[in-house]
RNA sequence: GGCCCUAUCGUCUAACGGUUAGGACGUCGGAUUUUCAUUCCGGCAAUCGGAGUUCGAUUCUCCGUGGGGUCACCA
């Protein structure tokens, strides 16, 4: 059975950079029905945030990658001091007696690693053969006491024991992989076939990671993209189906399908805000109405005179204006969508901003007005429109439409009349249009 | 600097050694809407350079160059 694994340090939020990995790794597992593990690599206590960790954990969750176990690295020393003990006991590591790199002059014991300095050469999956020279590694540390690992070790270890068969991880990894190699053969452990994922850069070029402002990926979900939009996003940054490379969007139940690490790129790909925007867009849409509305609701039903019926009317005017759902409360913040639910206060500046007299504005409003009246049809966009536009190509668009669309809206900005009439009814449309005259 | 990885439009990418080098995002222009947004059309835009191998290289090889990663008693 395959096993893979995602094995974050809680040492800062989760970002785009590690999440991907994880994507990747998760995705491999579930296409050959296998098993997906995540283990936090805590060693470094000092460095440990309990908030770090929970924050990996809520991160994992909202994106729907489940795993099937879950290992805290530090519980887990005493195996790794076993297994460092009996590397000593085998001649394969050794204590050596050093002074303590904080300046301290206290000497203590660090554990060494034996290096026969071997030539490494290793099979990627995703590269193809590396092969190191691992001499110049010397007797690398594997501990800082006989109890107390280093990541090379306890990485080693804990994949083993844990009967990972696939290592699949960033990039920057591979040049740990030879030393990892050389203790696990020291071990008798079986080797691991390895993945090593290009890296995700920023807009800068660099390296994603916190100190450059990389995102945690709560916040992409605080600010209202979806997990599905964005993991489609991460997995289209280094993956592809081929078959021509048109299709973009792949749910994630479609990718435990199709999935595959031989199809991953070779070469870093850099994290562009705007596709992920694009992609958001979609989901969004694709969503039922019902989602949207649940997901729009809460920005909007305390504003004041806020309807249900409206809501449901003016969702589609709302959901096409919108990236992600906090979009939603940049429009309530700049009144853009306040008007639906009560009348807005419009001035005669407004009316008259595209230079149609004043006298005439009301002209052209009483006359639709009348129009509006007499009329016994559907009240819809469509028959609304094609009872309006006559007299607004006998008198002029611009003079007729644009009154009446500010007369409804109060806005120099906003869906067209003949949607804001069907949206709004008929009640409202005429207070509106009867109080612009006035 | 040593070692390792890598190289197609600005970005993400497609292309059994033979294609007018395709798609998407963005951008620009147009149509619809005399507002905004949506939608629909269309344009611009790429094989890093040099040698090979081959009838023929984006594709294979080598050498440059660029970019990145990594060189801890961090992970």
């Amino acid at each position: 059975m395959i096993v893979t694994r995602f094995a974050p340090s809680p040492t800062g939020y989760l970002h785009a950079g590690n999440y991907r990995t994880a994507v990747f790794a998760y995705l491999y597992a579930r296409k050959n029905n296998g098993k997906f593990i995540l283990r936090i690599e805590d060693t470094d206590r000092a460095r440990f945030d309990q908030k770090y960790q929970d924050n990996i954990l809520e991160s994992l969750s909202w994106l729907g990658l489940e795993y099937d176990e879950l290992y805290i690295q530090s519980q887990r020393h005493a195996r790794h001091t076993e297994l460092m003990q009996k590397l000593v006991d085998e001649d394969k590591a050794y204590i050596s007696h050093e002074e303590a790199k904080d300046g301290s002059g206290t000497v203590k014991q660090i554990v060494r690693f034996r290096n026969p300095g071997t030539i490494v050469t290793f099979h990627d999956i995703i590269r193809g053969d590396i092969t190191v020279d691992t001499t110049d590694l010397g007797d690398f540390v594997i501990g800082r006491s006989i109890t107390e690992p280093l990541f090379h070790f306890a990485v080693v270890v804990d994949d083993s024991d844990a009967g990972v068969t696939h290592v699949v991880r960033g990039d920057d990894h591979i040049a740990n992989t030879p030393r990892q190699i050389l203790i696990a053969r020291a071990l008798g452990a079986t080797e691991f076939q390895f993945a090593h994922l290009p890296l995700v850069f920023g807009l800068d070029k660099q390296k994603l990671s916190k100190r450059r402002g990389a995102k945690a990926l709560t916040e992409y979900r605080d600010e209202g993209y979806l997990a599905d939009a964005v993991l489609n996003f991460m997995i289209s940054m280094g993956w592809n189906i081929g078959e021509g490379g048109e299709q973009e969007i792949f749910s994630k139940k479609d990718l435990c399908k199709v999935f595959s690490l031989e199809r991953v790129q070779k070469s870093p790909a850099i994290f562009n805000p705007e596709k992920l925007d694009w992609f958001n867009r979609e989901y969004i849409k694709q969503l039922s109405e019902t989602d949207q509305l649940d997901a729009v609701r809460p920005y909007v039903q305390s504003l004041s005179g806020f309807d249900e019926n409206i809501f449901q009317k003016c969702l589609p005017l709302i959901i096409e204006r919108v990236t992600k759902w906090s979009d939603v409360q940049t429009m309530v913040n700049t009144n853009d969508i306040q008007y639906y639910f009560t009348d807005p206060v419009v001035s005669n500046d407004l009316l008259t901003a595209k230079g149609t007299e004043i006298g005439e504005c009301k002209k052209h409003l009483t006359a639709i007005s009348e129009l509006l009246q007499s009329y016994t049809g559907e009240w819809n966009t469509d028959s609304i429109k094609s009872l309006i536009m006559p007299y607004a190509d006998e008198q002029g668009r611009g003079a007729v439409l644009w009154p009446l669309r500010c007369a409804l809206s109060g806005r120099e900005k906003s869906p067209d009349p003949f949607t804001l009439i069907s949206v709004l009814g008929s009640e409202s449309v005429f207070r509106r249009i009867n109080s612009s005259i006035q």
